[in-house]
DNA sequence: GCCGTTTTCGGCCCGACTGTTTTCAGTCG
């Protein structure tokens, strides 16, 4: 069983939990475990007990839970709460505005175990005979299907960071003096989110009225002075709040998050006599203000270094803050080249001068231009005939460019039983070889990973693309073994990809920070199929980010001629 | 249900907004 399953089983059981009216911190434990479990690098199911207990918010029984899902697939725990009420009630609690009292109270008094059933109580006039359920909830609740419906609820990162730079250029234009910033998990690098936080400060309660008037705004979800909440369009939540400017790094670290990361800061405020808010830092007994207008002096406060937004998801952040020991993480500006984009060769939209210029703009010295081999014939894919004929044109073209170097490389399907699609001595004869699978997605696990393991004993395989060939939003990873994978890349010196395209971000942090753990090198790659996709250069590193790591373990951060002795190719050490 | 440099018992983050309440509960982030 993966992790996203055993953490979907634990999240469920919580939320079940809160249906039925259970203890609030044991609602919590559950949901904290769930999140555990789902950025824990190592598949949980393989672990024993007491190694599962020693990660942070799993005791003696969700480990037991844990390793009965392992086990048999199932937990009787979660059978038996699922089995006290309909399937469809889960559906109920997500809906926008609906709590868990709100979806016992409907499921007791009106047996409404669906959201269907919930429409029919509405047309019927039975919601508002219950006590508590006046006009104005008759209407949320009618809205709220009506979203559930047409809204999936999250959204891509990229996505999300374009309707921000239009709301912040609105805002901007209206309050030239207030200052707004991004916060929330957009901050923090994630790959999807599920609203756009923003937050503004130097500015009269006034924005507020600009910000639920945007021509983009959809629906005014709620309006007050110092918060209101809108909704965009395809249906993306934004959130507004305003603090006074010398709240504005309290407020900063308060909406960055994550939950997780706020509680534990606020627990050890409570056991330093503090009490920390969006407003400040405050002794519990006398309400002075000890820190809040830049984060840094509330981390200083409570005895820690400045925490990066990328690292605060409860991971370790605190202990390596406390202990001086964050890492110097990795920024955009590190990167000095690429090594996977397309051109008009195969599926790409620009050619390889205008991508080498591209490039260079951006302020990288080398890129390696990896288009795709033969199997995929949709993308135009080359054989080896072709592939050698584009690395001539490639390295012709060096002769005409300054300052930035061209590499002739490869994007290399995996076929469906292990082998390469271009044979070897091609291969040989390029500068770099990503390896990568578009094809045959549903194999089995085991072959799955049977598969990837043999083609990385092909000694030209330089690079795994995209590991687990997963789409955010849209399918899930392949059922890789990704830990199997990091072994073989570690002990064949072969570096695995962060893919930066925004529905792959592949490897995910969890599995970069495990790799980069076990020794094995991270590539940093656009994925471009023209020259705008080199922005994806920035998801990537938002990854990379999030997966704790430093220049010192990327190897596009290297210079050309380091870069070079430091691929499968040229390894003294393999 | 988890956890421990005050603790193996008794805590567990905190404030804004909404709708239904005539003083507050529920939801959200």
């Amino acid at each position: 069983m993966e992790n996203v399953a055993i953490a979907r089983v634990l999240a469920e059981i919580g939320d079940l939990l809160e249906i039925r009216g259970d203890n609030p911190f044991k609602i919590r434990a559950y949901r904290n475990a769930a999140q555990v479990v789902r950025d824990c690098g190592e598949r949980v199911a393989g672990l024993a007990a007491a190694d599962l207990r020693a990660l942070p918010g799993i005791g003696k029984d969700i480990a037991a839970r844990v390793l009965e899902l392992a086990e048999t697939g199932g937990s009787a725990f979660h059978r038996e709460l699922a089995a006290a009420f309909p399937a469809g009630l889960l559906d109920v609690l997500r809906l926008q505005g609906v709590g868990p009292k709100t979806t016992a109270l409907l499921y007791k008094e009106l047996h409404v175990g669906s959201v269907a059933q919930l429409t029919q109580a509405l047309d019927s006039g039975a919601v508002r005979g219950v006590k508590g359920m006046g006009p104005g909830k008759e209407a949320a609740l009618r809205k709220a299907i009506e979203d559930h419906q047409s809204f999936a609820g999250r959204y891509l990162a990229s996505e999300v960071w374009q309707q921000a730079h239009a709301v912040l250029a609105h805002l901007s234009a209206a309050c030239p003096d207030a200052t707004f910033d991004l916060v929330g998990s957009l901050r923090r690098g994630a790959e999807t989110c599920g609203d756009l936080d923003i937050l503004a400060t130097d500015a009269g309660p006034e924005v507020m009225q600009h910000f639920t008037s945007f021509a983009r705004v959809e629906r005014v979800l709620g309006q007050g002075p110092t918060k209101s909440s809108v909704r965009l369009g395809k249906g993306l939540q934004a959130d507004l709040r305003l603090v006074p400017a010398q709240s504005r790094g309290a407020a900063l670290q308060y909406f960055t998050g994550s939950k997780a990361h706020n509680i534990e800061l606020r627990d050890r405020a409570v056991r330093q006599g503090l009490k920390l808010n969006e407003y400040g830092l405050f002794r519990l007994e006398d309400d002075t203000r000890v820190a809040g207008e830049t984060e840094a002096s509330i981390y200083e406060a409570l005895g820690l270094a400045w925490i990066a937004p990328e690292l605060r998801e409860q991971r370790g952040e605190f202990e390596a803050a406390s202990a001086g020991r964050l890492p110097v993480l990795i920024e955009r500006a590190d990167l000095r080249g690429d090594l996977h984009c397309h051109t008009t060769a195969t599926d790409g939209k620009d050619t390889i001068r205008a991508m080498a210029q591209a490039a260079q703009e951006i302020g990288l010295t080398y890129l390696a231009i990896t288009d795709h081999s033969q199997a995929l014939a949709m993308a135009n894919g080359l054989d080896e005939r072709r592939a050698l004929a584009h690395a001539a044109a490639i390295r012709a073209l060096n002769d005409e460019l300054d300052g930035i170097t061209l590499l002739a490389g490869i994007e290399c399907d995996i076929r469906a039983d292990g082998t390469m699609d271009l044979a070897d001595d091609c291969l040989a004869q390029l500068d770099v070889v990503v390896a990568s699978v578009h094809s045959a997605l549903s194999q089995e696990p085991e072959r799955m990973t049977d598969r990837v393991l043999r083609a990385l004993e092909c000694p030209w395989v330089d690079i795994l693309g995209h590991p687990t060939a997963r789409m955010l939003l849209r399918r899930d990873a392949s059922g890789l073994d990704v830990e199997a994978v990091i072994s073989q890349a570690a002990r064949l010196g072969v570096a695995l990809e962060i893919n930066g395209q925004p529905h792959r971000r592949d490897l995910h942090d969890a599995h970069a920070r495990l790799a980069r753990d076990r020794g094995v090198k991270i590539v940093i790659s656009s994925d471009a199929h023209g020259v705008a996709g080199f922005t994806h250069l920035h998801w990537a590193t938002c990854t990379a980010r999030r997966a704790w790591l430093t220049p010192q373990d990327v190897l596009t951060c290297l210079p050309l001629e380091a870069l070079r002795a430091a691929l499968r190719r040229h390894r003294r050490d393999a």
